[in-house]
DNA sequence: TGTACATCAGTGAACGCGCGTTCACTGATGTAC
DNA sequence: TGTACATCAGTGAACGCGCGTTCACTGATGTAC
């Protein structure tokens, strides 16, 4: 009974705004089957319920709304980044790779986007992809040489670990977007090996050797 | 004098082999600067000199043509894998590196239209990248399993180990397509930092367990 | 070797379609008095 | 509070363009005799 139905926002201004916010998600629900760059302006506005020429109300062109676009999804990135970090972390690979399961099917299409733009976007786009993308390796990088063992580690050692890291979480997240069936037996696969790899990293690191001999 | 101009083909079979190889390598050329779906039959058929329909006595459709490229490229690949088998195998790091950077420039459009398709592409185009990777994947856990020390372990941790060395290794390829000056500084770094990533691995390798306790 | 016919890679006109973008407009919302 | 005017998100017709694909064709190459 109390389910609220869709607030109808009052003022011009918060009208403009959830318009803006319907092609947004307009076109990153596009972006499912498709790379962006396969997606036309019509075909955004036609399914979020404008006519074409209203698109320039909100955007200059489809490029402007594909930056838009990966600014947004990277903000969900940091997102989840940030709260990893101020949580004190399981610190365990089993757990860790769950939470990281769990958000990937919560988040499923904005990860989808990043991961099909990052290479095969437009320029502007695949830019600001990287740029983050380094940002949040810089970042993983400070929270290792807060580890106990790792104190006496150089920089350049931390940020090559912290790269590592991040690559092969990445391909696992790659991978579970392209699992057919969530909870099914392949995305059980996938994560075991994402686990046994952190665990080889973890060895790789306990075992190194942190100044040239 | 003695340079060989380019030898006209005599027979009919020869010619529309030669125009098929043509039509490949300008879809290869263009795909330098777009996503492979960004690129028009129209296009490819103008920029490799003949008419739009004569396209369809090489190809059904744009995709098939796509379809044909990967599997290009991803022979390729397997040449490069191949070779690497055969030869000793400098078993350094470094070495095997300076030979993935040369080998890398003599192939960057190959190598970039897989980055490109590898998650972007049409799904046909993915899945056969995707499935070629898989292989080559397997044939470095089979090429592990003779390695001395790693004769204990089960199939499912050599796959693991293999699966994570190649995610590895092709993360720095990705970034040595990034690098804007081959054979800089930056390009430098991005080898430094694979190598001991490398280095890392196979040092987690070593302290690995082969059987739960 | 010479001739008659078959094959087929490439041609060129034509089509209907969805595209991005322009333009003048409408009518509800916002603002000044 | 009421009125007169300004703003501006969204409308709808129209445009020129490049697209994929069809079709009947041409003329060099290939083959059978």
């Amino acid at each position: 009974m109390s389910v609220a139905p869709a607030p109808e926002p009052t003022t011009r201004a918060a009208r403009k705004e959830r318009t803006r916010q319907t092609l947004l998600d307009t076109a990153l629900e596009l972006s499912g089957d498709r790379s962006f760059a396969g997606i036309s302006l019509r075909e955004v506005t036609r399914q979020a319920g404008i006519v074409p020429t209203a698109f320039y109300r909100h955007f200059g062109s489809m490029e402007e709304l594909g930056v838009a676009l990966a600014a947004d999804t990277m903000r969900v990135l940091r997102g989840l980044l940030r709260d990893a970090r101020r949580n004190p972390g399981p610190a365990n690979a089993r757990d860790s790779l769950a939470v990281l399961v769990r958000e990937v099917r919560a988040h499923e299409r904005a990860f989808r986007f990043l991961a099909r733009e990052r290479y095969g976007g437009q320029p502007t786009v695949a830019h600001a992809i990287t740029t983050e993308l380094r940002l949040l390796t810089s970042e993983l990088a400070v929270d290792l040489a807060r580890t106990p063992g790792l104190s006496d580690w150089d920089v350049d050692d931390l940020e090559m670990a912290a790269d590592l890291l991040v690559t092969a979480v990445l391909e696992v997240v790659l991978e579970l977007l392209a699992v057919d069936r969530p909870g099914g037996a392949a995305e059980a696969e996938v994560v075991a090996r994402g686990e046994k790899q952190m665990r080889l990293i973890m060895l790789g690191m306990a075992a190194w050797k942190p100044r040239r001999a």
